[in-house]
DNA sequence: TATCTGGAAATATCA
DNA sequence: CTTGATATTTCCAGA
C-alpha cells in the first residue's frame, strides 16, 4: 500500500520537477566549474535540455533572486516566509561580514549554550552544531521551516515531498528560499564553480545536504531532547508536534520535518538540481557572499558551531563567504582548503587560492588543483564517479553491514568493522604522483534515493591506541568530515580504523530548517568516501565511492534480515534451481518472496519461494528458485526477491533476473557469492550498494561489463542494485523504475545528478542508456557515474521522465508532467542499472507490469500479465521495487508524513 | 578508571 | 481515545 503510495508520490513529485526547473544546470554555467570534475558536459546539458524553461528562467531569476532578495525564490514564489526570511536577512547580513557574526546571534537565541557564543570565532561545538543550530531559534527554525514548508508546501501538493526533492524544481528554489537565499546563493555560487556542492546546499554542501544542515542550523537549536521537539514523523506532524512542544528550543519551531520534509526534499532536492544550475549562473555572479549568508547562516551555524572547533574558523579567505564560512569554517581552510573554499562559494578565489594543506599528512596536493577543489570542490550531496581516467578510488575492504551508532548521550560505539573483522580499506588506484593526498569521508545516505549526507548520522572520529590511521574532523555544511591521509608510501590506501558513527536524535534534526528527511526507520547509512586530485590543468578531479549499506540501529541490525550475497543473479523462468542466500538474521520460518513490480511499484507478481529449513541458519537460506510467471518471456526479466520475517521485519529488495527458456543460463553466481559472503566484507557488496546504481562508482568497479552483468552485482546488493539495475537493460523500464528512484532521491541527489553530469554530462541525457546498459568498460564506469547523475537529472529531469513512463506503466502517477523522454528515464534508469549489470538486460522490459498497474507503457507493456512475457524488462520494476522498499520505510514514513501535510494543508 | 559494548528499560510514535 | 506494536533514546552493567 504504501509503497503504492509512495509510488505515487514520487511520480508526483518527478511531475513536478520536471514541470520545475530542475535541469537547472545551464550548460554553461556548469561547463565551467564542472568542467573539472569530469566531464560536466551534463551540467550544461541538463539544464538546457530539460528544464530549460522553468529552470531556465527561474534559475537566473531565482539566483537573481536570491542573491538580491533572500525572499522571493527564484521561481517566484515567495519565499518563505518568515523564518527564512528573517534568516535570509541574517544571512545576507552576515552575507557581508561573515556569516559568523550572524550565526551567532541567530543561533544563541536559541539555545544553546553549546554554540559557541561568539560568533565571530566559530568555534561552535561541534556536536551541538548539528542540532543546535536548529534549535536554536524556534524562529529560526520556524523560518525555515516555514518557509520550507510553505515552500514545500507548495511543492508538495505537487508532488510529494520525497519525490519532489528530486525533482522539484523547486528544489533550488525551494531550497532557497527556505534555506534562504543565502544557501542558493552559495549555492549557486557553488555550482558555478562547479557545481561542486550542488545543490543547493551547497554551502553547506555537503552533507546533508546543504540543505538540511543549513537548515539545521538555523533551525536548530532545538535539539533539545528529542522529545520536545521530535515531531511525529507523519508529516503532518509538521503541524503537530512542533510547536507545540518545542520544546525547549527549537523545536517549536516549526514544523519541523514535515515542512521539512517535504519542501525539504523538495528544496534540496530541486534547489540542487535546479540551483546548481542556478548557483552555476550565480556562481558567475558572484555572489559567494549572498549565498554564504543565507546558506551559510543555517550551515554555518551549524556548522560553525559544530565544527568549528575543528575549523578555525575560518581562516581562509574564502572565509568571507563564508562568513557563513562558520560551518564551513569548520574546515580550517587549512585542512580543507578546497572545502572551505568551496562552499564558501567564492569559485574564484577559492580556485585561485590555493588551497593550502593544513593538513601535514594532509596536504593534500598541494597543487592547485587542490585550490581548485575547493572552489570547485563538489558539496557533499553531488554525486561523483569513484573512477575516471586512470584513477580509481574503491573500497577494497567493505565495512559490516551492522554497526550500531552511539548517541550524544553515549559513550562512542567503536570504530566501524570490516565484516571478516580489521576495518574498511580505501585505496586510490591509478595515481602515480608522490603528493599525498586528502581522504575525505563523512556518513552517507542508503536509500534508494541519491546519494548524500546523512541527516541523522555523523562521522565520528575515533582515536586512541587502537587507531593506527590518523584522521581530522572538518565539518562541511553541517556534514562532519573526516580527512584521512593517503599517502604514497602507502600506495595511496587508507584503513578506516578512526571512523565511529554518532547516530543524532532524530527530533534534533527534524526541526532544522532545511531538514526534510525524516529520522525514523531511517537507519541505514554508508560511508562515503572522497579524494580530490590535482590535476595538470590546474583542475581538481573529485572521485567518490560509497560503501555498502551499514545498519545503524540497534534494534534493525537485530531483527531485520539482511541478504549480503545471492548464489544466483539470474536464471531461467523455469526456476526449480536452488540459490544460497547468505546474509544476518535468517530464521526458520523466514520467508522469501520473488516480486515483480510495475513502474510504479506496484507488485506485479509476487511468490513465495520454497525455503529449506532444515538447511536454514541465521545467516544462510537455502531457496528454490520460483518459476517465473510467465514462461515465454524472450528478454531477460528483471525481478526482486527479499527476506520476510514478519510484519515489519523484511530485507531489502534483492535484484533476480530471469532468463528466457532457452536461454543459456547466465550467471549464477553460485557459490562464489555466497560462499561467505555475508562477511565477505570484500564481496561484491561494495558495489553493488543501492546506491550505487546511481553513484555507479561501485558499479564502475566492476569492469566488466559482462561480468558486473549479472553475479557480481546481482548479488549484491541488490537490493539497491535492484532497482538500478533493472534499469540496466531497458531503458524503459528504468524510466518506471527511475520515477521511483527520483521520487525517492530527491533532490539532493538530481544535484548530484548535475555533478556527475559534470563530467560526462551531456552525455547523460542522451547516452544514459547505453551507458547504463553497458557498463563493461571503464570508461562505463564513468560513464556509470554520470549515469548516476544523469539519473539524477533525469531524476529531475527524469522525474519527469519518469514520470512519463513510468506512468505510462504505472498508473500511479500518470502525471506527467514532463514528458519526456523516455530517454533520460532510460537513462536514468541505466543508472540504476548499472547495478545490475544487467548485462543485457535491456531487455525487457517485460511486460512488467502492466498488470498491475495500468501498464501503459507504452512500449513496454506488453502486459505483463502474465504470461506473455515476452517482454524483458523488468527492471524497471525492480528498481522500483528496491527503492520502494527501502523507500518504504524511509519513504513510507515520509508519505504519510506528506499526506498528513496534505491533509493539512 | 575509561572505553566499549551488549542488553534492555524508558519513551515516543504509529496504527 | 485507548491499546498494542514499533521505533528511538537513554541507562546499566559487564568485560
Amino acid at each position: 500500500m504504501k509503497s503504492a503510495e509512495e509510488e505515487h508520490y514520487n511520480y508526483a513529485s518527478s511531475n513536478i520537477n520536471s514541470s520545475l526547473p530542475l535541469s537547472v544546470a545551464h550548460p554553461s554555467l556548469s561547463a565551467p566549474c564542472h568542467g573539472l570534475q569530469t566531464s560536466n558536459p551534463v551540467i550544461s546539458i541538463v539544464p538546457s535540455t530539460n528544464h530549460p524553461s522553468g529552470y531556465g528562467g527561474h534559475a537566473e531569476s531565482g539566483t537573481a533572486g536570491y542573491y538580491l532578495s533572500p525572499n522571493v525564490r527564484p521561481n517566484g514564489v515567495p519565499a518563505l516566509e518568515s523564518p527564512r526570511i528573517e534568516i535570509t536577512s541574517y544571512l545576507g547580513l552576515h552575507h557581508n561580514n561573515n556569516q559568523f557574526f550572524h550565526d551567532p546571534e541567530i543561533e544563541e537565541p536559541v539555545p544553546n549554550a553549546k554554540r559557541s557564543p561568539t560568533t565571530a570565532t566559530l568555534n561552535l561545538p561541534n556536536i551541538e552544531a548539528y542540532r543546535d543550530p536548529s534549535c536554536l531559534s524556534p524562529a529560526s527554525s520556524l523560518s525555515s521551516r516555514s518557509c520550507n514548508s510553505e515552500a514545500s508546501s507548495y511543492e508538495s501538493n505537487y508532488s510529494y515531498p520525497y519525490t519532489s526533492p528530486q525533482t522539484s524544481p523547486w528544489q533550488s528554489p525551494c531550497v532557497s528560499p527556505k534555506t534562504t537565499d543565502t544557501e542558493e546563493a552559495y549555492q549557486r555560487s557553488m555550482v558555478t564553480c562547479t557545481l561542486l556542492n550542488s545543490p543547493r546546499h551547497s554551502p553547506s554542501a555537503s552533507p546533508r545536504t546543504s540543505i538540511t544542515e543549513e537548515n539545521w542550523l538555523s533551525t536548530r537549536n532545538s535539539r533539545p531532547s528529542s522529545p520536545c521537539n521530535k515531531r511525529k514523523y507523519s508529516l503532518n506532524g509538521r503541524q503537530t508536534s512542533y510547536s507545540p512542544h518545542p520544546s525547549p528550543t527549537p523545536s517549536p519551531q516549526t514544523s519541523p520535518r514535515v515542512s521539512v520534509t517535504d519542501e525539504t526534499w523538495l528544496g534540496n532536492t530541486n534547489q540542487y538540481t535546479s540551483s546548481a544550475i542556478v548557483a552555476a549562473i550565480n556562481a558567475l555572479t558572484t555572489d559567494s557572499t549572498i549565498d554564504m549568508n543565507d546558506g551559510i547562516p543555517t550551515k554555518s551555524r551549524r556548522t560553525a558551531i559544530d565544527h568549528t572547533q575543528s575549523m578555525t574558523l575560518k581562516t581562509e579567505p574564502s572565509g568571507e563567504d563564508h562568513g557563513t564560512i562558520s560551518p564551513t569554517a569548520d574546515l580550517s581552510p587549512e585542512e580543507f582548503p578546497g572545502f572551505q573554499h568551496i562552499r564558501k562559494g567564492s569559485f574564484c578565489d577559492q580556485y585561485l587560492s590555493v588551497p593550502q594543506h593544513p593538513y601535514p599528512w594532509a596536504k593534500t596536493k598541494p597543487l592547485s588543483p587542490s585550490s581548485y577543489m575547493s572552489p570547485s570542490l563538489p558539496a557533499l550531496d553531488w554525486q561523483l564517479p569513484s573512477h575516471s581516467g586512470p584513477y580509481e578510488l574503491r573500497i577494497e575492504v567493505q565495512p559490516k553491514s551492522h554497526h550500531r551508532a552511539h548517541y550524544e548521550t553515549e559513550g562512542s560505539r567503536g570504530a566501524v568493522k570490516a565484516s571478516a573483522g580489521g576495518h574498511p580499506v580505501v585505496q586510490l588506484h591509478g595515481y602515480l604522483e608522490s603528493e599525498p593526498l586528502t581522504l575525505q569521508l563523512f556518513i552517507g545516505t542508503a536509500d534508494d534515493r541519491l546519494l548524500r549526507p546523512h541527516a541523522f548520522y555523523q562521522v565520528h572520529r575515533i582515536t586512541g591506541k587502537t587507531v593506527s590511521t590518523t584522521s581530522h574532523e572538518t565539518i562541511l555544511s553541517n556534514t562532519k568530515v573526516l580527512e584521512i591521509p593517503l599517502l604514497p608510501e602507502n600506495n595511496m590506501r587508507a584503513i578506516i580504523d578512526c571512523a565511529g558513527i554518532l547516530k543524532l536524535r532524530n527530533s534534533d534534526i527534524e526541526l532544522r530548517k532545511g531538514e526534510t528527511d525524516i529520522g525514523r526507520k531511517n537507519t541505514r547509512v554508508r560511508l562515503v568516501f572522497r579524494v580530490h586530485i590535482p590535476q595538470p590543468n590546474g583542475r581538481t578531479l573529485s572521485l567518490q565511492v560509497a560503501s555498502n549499506p551499514i545498519e545503524c540501529s540497534q534494534r534493525s541490525a537485530q531483527e531485520l534480515p539482511l541478504v549480503e550475497k545471492q548464489s544466483a543473479d539470474s536464471y531461467h523462468v523455469m526456476g526449480g534451481k536452488k540459490m544460497i542466500l547468505n546474509g544476518h538474521n535468517f530464521l526458520q520460518d523466514s520467508k522469501v518472496i520473488f516480486v515483480e513490480k510495475a513502474p510504479d511499484g506496484h507488485h506485479v507478481w509476487e511468490m513465495e519461494a520454497k525455503t529449506d529449513k532444515e538447511l536454514c541458519k541465521p545467516t544462510s537460506l537455502v531457496i528454490e528458485i520460483p518459476p517465473f510467471r510467465n514462461q515465454r518471456i524472450t528478454s531477460p526479466v528483471q525481478v526482486n526477491f527479499y527476506v520476510c520475517n514478519g510484519k515489519r521485519k523484511r530485507s531489502q529488495y534483492q535484484l533476480f533476473t530471469y532468463l528466457p527458456a532457452n536461454v543459456p543460463v547466465i550467471k549464477t553466481e553460485p557459490t562464489d557469492d555466497y560462499e561467505p559472503a555475508q562477511t565477505c566484507g570484500p564481496r561484491n557488496q561494495g558495489l553493488s550498494p543501492l546506491s550505487k546504481p546511481y553513484y555507479s562508482q561501485q558499479i564502475m568497479m566492476p569492469p566488466d561489463p559482462g561480468s558486473c552483468l549479472v553475479t557480481g552485482f546481482t548479488s549484491c546488493q541488490q537490493r539497491n542494485a535492484v532497482m538500478s539495475s533493472s534499469p540496466s537493460s531497458s531503458p524503459k523500464l528504468h524510466d518506471l523504475s527511475s520515477p521511483a528512484y527520483k521520487c525517492i532521491t530527491n533532490p539532493g541527489h538530481s544535484h548530484l545528478g548535475l555533478q556527475q553530469t559534470v563530467g560526462g554530462v551531456p552525455a547523460i541525457q542522451e547516452v544514459p542508456r547505453s551507458i547504463v546498459v553497458h557498463p563493461s568498460s571503464p570508461d562505463q564506469s564513468s560513464h556509470i557515474m554520470l549515469q548516476p547523475q544523469v539519473s539524477q537529472h533525469l531524476s529531475s529531469s527524469c522525474s519527469l521522465g519518469y514520470q512519463q513512463t513510468l506512468y505510462p506503466n504505472s498508473p500511479s502517477s500518470p502525471v506527467p508532467s514532463v514528458t519526456q523522454e523516455p530517454t533520460y528515464l532510460q537513462s536514468c534508469s541505466p543508472t540504476r542499472s548499472s547495478v545490475m549489470g544487467q548485462q543485457q538486460l535491456p531487455n525487457v522490459q517485460r511486460n512488467e507490469s502492466p498488470a498491475n498497474q495500468p501498464l501503459p507503457l507504452p512500449e513496454l507493456h506488453e502486459d505483463s500479465n502474465h504470461n506473455l512475457a515476452p517482454i524483458p524488462v523488468t527492471i524497471k520494476r525492480e528498481r522500483e521495487e528496491l527503492d520502494q522498499l527501502y523507500l518504504d520505510d524511509v519513504n513510507e514514513i515520509i508519505r504519510n508524513d506528506l499526506s498528513s501535510t496534505n491533509v493539512h494543508s
